[in-house]
DNA sequence: ATTATTGCAAAAGTTTTGCATGCCG
DNA sequence: CGGCATGCAAAACTTTTGCAATAAT
């Protein structure tokens, strides 16, 4: 049985009322200017309940830490993977899945993730002085 | 300048032989049956260039840590939220994803990643039997 | 000879966890 | 009250890195 709790709920609303993809530690940052003895691992605790709910979703960039986006209706990620960052494309429709599990499957599939890979701008210049530089 | 190393082409060649989706830890315990004194950090280091490259690809899977793919044709991943655990769903056709970089993206757009998340057949079990025990 | 690569071990970075205490239902 | 959630700190885990030695060109 889940309880309420003051700091979850601070957590979701930060994350619902933002448009980026903060990592653990800057949503722990942001909400720690309304919780201030919020603890990191609490905020860990939550995002993960969170994620699992399905009322934030968790992005895996491959590149540094998990970021968190609380803008759930389906859209595409841009993935730097230079810096990690997480861009919304929402230029790119989000595909039609066919949900028809393929034959010889024995398990579930609850869903998909699209991510965009690139290099994003501000890592194309910092790339490009590095070049001049050498 | 790259240079030939034993090492790299043991693991690259490894991951060649095989059809699953082991992590650096895995292609570390294999390898060091024919190379006894690699280093794990050696291992990481070549997994890590030969991604670069494209011979190998690397797959984040948001649960534990990344795996490592030696074949490259494109395909789409089945990944487990519970174990991790990286399955060839080679039934759903690899999408064909507009290669127009959308207006107002001052990045570089390299690929794109997608994977179909849910419960492997295994987890699925385990889940099953802890309900049963509760 | 030069420079990339290695093995080793330490460090860094991220995330999880044990435990005593506090808060929700 | 009973049990979930918290704060704190330590631990676990994954990955990276510094350095002296080795191997490739």
């Amino acid at each position: 049985m889940v309880k309420y709790s003051r700091q979850r709920e601070c957590i979701l609303k930060n994350l619902q009322g933002r448009r980026d993809h903060p990592t653990a530690d800057m949503v722990y940052e942001s909400v720690r200017m309304e919780q201030p003895n919020i603890s990191l691992g609490t905020v860990y605790r939550n995002l993960a309940l969170l994620a699992e709910n399905g009322q934030i979703l968790k992005i895996s960039t491959g590149t540094g830490p998990d970021h968190f986006d609380g803008y759930t209706s389906p859209h595409v990620h841009f993935v730097c993977r230079h810096c990690g960052k997480v861009i919304d494309m929402e230029e790119i429709p989000a595909i039609n899945l066919i949900d028809k599990t393929p034959a010889h499957f024995d398990g579930v599939i609850e869903g998909y993730e699209l991510q965009i890979v690139g290099k994003c701008g501000a890592c194309l210049s910092i790339i490009s002085q590095s070049l001049i530089t050498q």
